[in-house]
RNA sequence: GGCCGAGUGGCAGAGUGGCCAUGCAGGGGACUGCAAAUCCCCGUACGUCGGUUCGAUUCCGGCCUCGGCCUCCA
């Protein structure tokens, strides 16, 4: 079945075809480590890591980088106000972050390449760009010139007239024209630098992800993505740069953007402040959970994060899990996800649908008598799950991750479990009664199944 | 100001020219000692005004509202 995506270039969904099936390759931009990444820093990790899991489906191999950005100037600023080099603040923020995505069950990357170890692959970029007539230096600085780009402007859709008129650009006397960006600045002694063609200095925000593509997937790369915040002038000036240094080689196959995710339907953002940090969203709810919430809505669409969209995630997972665990017994056979799940899939990552056919799935394994249709049923279910990034673990353990350890006392609850059952096998009902509201003040919450009475914490 | 998006039932959120999204919450039923879980059924949803059409939530146009980018930003 064909893989459909929506490239932002062209404005419409395409065909994925790879340049090359056996080697694809895809860039997502990811975090600069200066702090706690936020929930909408998570949000195309998480949808970029269920394309990856597509790709890896279908491709033999697939490269994928995501890149972690360890030098800019508010890594400086948080380092100075520490007191303590860059590195210091980039290790630590980098190690948060995966193991915040790691919790969210986003594939580690084939390749994460940190800005500050390509630092010789951007000055030689550079230096292709001055030689090919599209930068300049003066006064210590390298700058693109962007009227040496005739297609300027063409991911963005704002042309050379409309971005002066906007004004907002900063028009340093030396720049030749007001559009032109930096490729490589200055730094003062006092702030992290290396040396240059062009004097001690540092690169421009740009030129570290042209660079890093070049060096590990090459001049043409298949996918390109990140937030629709980068569209310009992030991936606006990286089209520019990278396809001017190459000649005029097309840079990338398809341009994808994930939309936002807001607060109170305004964009959630470290300058608004309206943040909520994913390692704080996890102290308090599971991460399939918050993933299962980012994926609820689809990929290029606002998505409005509350309590109560969180919350409505984990009980549908409850329910997921709980159709799992009625089949713990049953071994699944090996199958491939439903059809209708991964055309959903491949209709430009519609997730929300494809949650729907995990719905049926569900549904029909919790409906089926049939210990061999189970089996089907719940490899189906698993599979599809693969490929979504969910329903991985064993329900048990699903069930068991809720803070219940923490807030009861497990042997405790055992006791009064065993004591109803007493009860209850005496028909003694008023008295099971009296031990499960015993239990419910507790927040415990007792089921009794076919094969026993099982137990959850209530919300 | 320029350029983009979006407005769907209590909530979240897909999608479609005429019929079902799906989930969460809620109501009814089955099952159960009772619960819970599960299954079945239910609620007359598509911002607004016009146009095209036999028929529009879906296409076209105006309007209103909201959000985003144009500056660091996923």
């Amino acid at each position: 079945m064909p893989l459909t995506l929506y490239n932002t270039l062209s404005r419409r969904k395409e065909l994925f075809t790879p340049a090359d099936p056996n080697r694809v390759t895809m860039y997502v931009c990811g975090p600069t480590v200066y702090g706690y990444t936020h929930v909408g820093n998570a949000r195309p990790a998480v949808v970029f890591d269920v394309l990856y899991r597509i790709l890896k489906d279908r491709y033999p191999l697939v490269v994928y980088a995501r890149n972690i950005t360890d030098v800019d100037d508010k890594i400086n600023a948080a380092a100075k106000k520490d007191g303590v080099p860059i590195d210091v603040i980039t290790s630590k923020f980098a190690k948060i972050w995966h193991d915040d995505m790691g919790a969210f069950n986003v594939l580690r990357p084939t390749i994460e390449p940190h800005a500050t170890q390509h630092i010789p692959q951007m000055l030689r970029m550079i230096q292709d760009l001055i030689d090919r007539g599209h930068a300049y230096a003066v006064e210590g600085h390298v700058l693109f010139h962007v009227p040496s780009f005739e297609k300027y402007g063409a991911l963005s859709g704002r042309n050379r007239d409309d971005m002066i008129a906007g004004a907002r650009v900063e028009v340093a006397p030396y720049k030749k024209d007001p559009a032109d960006f930096v490729l490589w600045k200055p730094s003062t002694p006092d702030l992290p630098g290396w040396d240059s063609p062009w004097g001690r200095g540092r690169p421009g925000w740009h030129i570290e992800c042209s660079a890093m593509i070049d060096a590990h997937l090459g001049e043409t790369i298949d996918i390109h993505g990140g937030g629709h915040d980068l569209i310009f002038p992030h991936h606006e000036n990286e089209l520019a740069q990278s396809t001017c240094a190459h000649g005029g080689t097309r840079f990338v196959g398809i341009w994808m953007h994930n939309g936002f995710l807001t607060m109170n339907r305004e964009k959630m953002s470290k300058s608004v402040g309206n943040i909520i940090s994913s390692n704080e969203a996890l102290k308090s709810t599971p991460g399939e959970a918050l993933r299962w919430a980012i994926l609820s809505a689809h990929y290029r669409q606002p998505l409005d994060w509350s309590d109560d969209s969180t919350l409505q995630a984990k009980r549908t997972l409850d329910r997921l899990y709980g159709a799992l665990d009625q089949v713990a017994d049953i071994e699944e056979t090996d199958e491939n996800p439903p059809e209708a799940f991964v055309a959903a899939l491949e209709d430009d990552l519609n997730t929300p649908a494809a949650m729907a056919e995990i719905s049926a799935l569900a549904r029909a394994l919790n409906s089926s008598t049939d210990a061999a249709e189970k089996a089907k049923l719940k490899g189906q279910l698993l599979a599809a799950g693969a490929l979504m990034g969910v329903l991985q673990q064993k329900p048990s353990d699903w069930f068991a991750a809720a803070p219940k350890a923490k807030l009861v006392d497990v042997a405790e609850v055992e006791r009064l479990i065993a004591a109803r059952n007493e009860a209850r096998k005496t028909r003694n009902f008023a008295e099971a009664d009296r031990v499960r509201a015993a239990l419910d003040n507790l927040g415990v919450l007792i089921e009794d199944r076919a094969d026993g009475t099982k137990w959850r914490m209530k919300e």
